[in-house]
DNA sequence: ACACTATATGATTAAACAATCATATATAAG
DNA sequence: CTTATATATGATTGTTTAATCATATAGTGT
């Protein structure tokens, strides 16, 4: 029963939340493993660790395991640009909305 | 409490829903009122509003009253392209998967 | 074999979400 | 004024999600 749609709103799922975005975020220079990605977000290491499974499970991220360390990255460079172009959208509503206010 | 990655995961997340997609790509070309709209996407009216009124909420979409009917159009071109761009991240995730069977 | 470090996972809980049915509201037409 | 049409909304229900704590697993160094 799944369909493009559904296969979308997955990959849209997986970047729709503030955690995993703080997450993204900290991937852009490059792969990082669990113990420096938690600490940086300032969440648990079991909550980054599930949220970290769940963007690898969408296609999101990559894993690598080198010695105890599990190396995450962000696997298509598309998914930056999906970021940036709702960070933009952001930033278009913010400037309307103060449009909105000036007008009062 | 709310910062620059909530208001990104609000956008997100109302682009994140199979039905919202579904309503997305029935407006790409225009605007249309909710009584196109839900039977275009096979949805119930009230369930279908119920969306739209989410994704205006959102700022994703637009709202314009003429007479009984209420038209709804995508608000910035940007939505699009996310949403291209996500089409495109699972075309690649498809080609990726069908690699790994290839090798097996 | 033992202790240590890094990561993942089971169980639980509270909150958010999506769908549905019935009904309310608003506008238009007769 | 009544009826019909288009849309929105309250109440309910089942599902999904996020966070947390405690614990399990896996690899490393002694």
């Amino acid at each position: 029963m799944s369909n493009i749609s559904n296969f979308r709103a997955d990959i849209l799922k997986a970047l729709a939340q503030p955690t995993r975005l703080k997450i993204i975020d900290f991937l852009r220079d490059g792969e990082r493993c669990v113990c420096e990605i938690f600490p940086a977000i300032g969440e648990e290491q079991s909550n980054t660790s599930r949220h970290l499974n769940m963007m690898l499970t969408a296609g999101v991220l990559t894993r690598r395991k080198e010695g105890l360390k599990i190396f995450y990255a962000i696997k298509h460079l598309e998914i930056l640009e999906v970021v940036d172009t709702v960070t933009l959208i952001v930033k278009l509503e913010a400037a309307g909305r103060h449009e909105l206010l000036k007008a009062v």
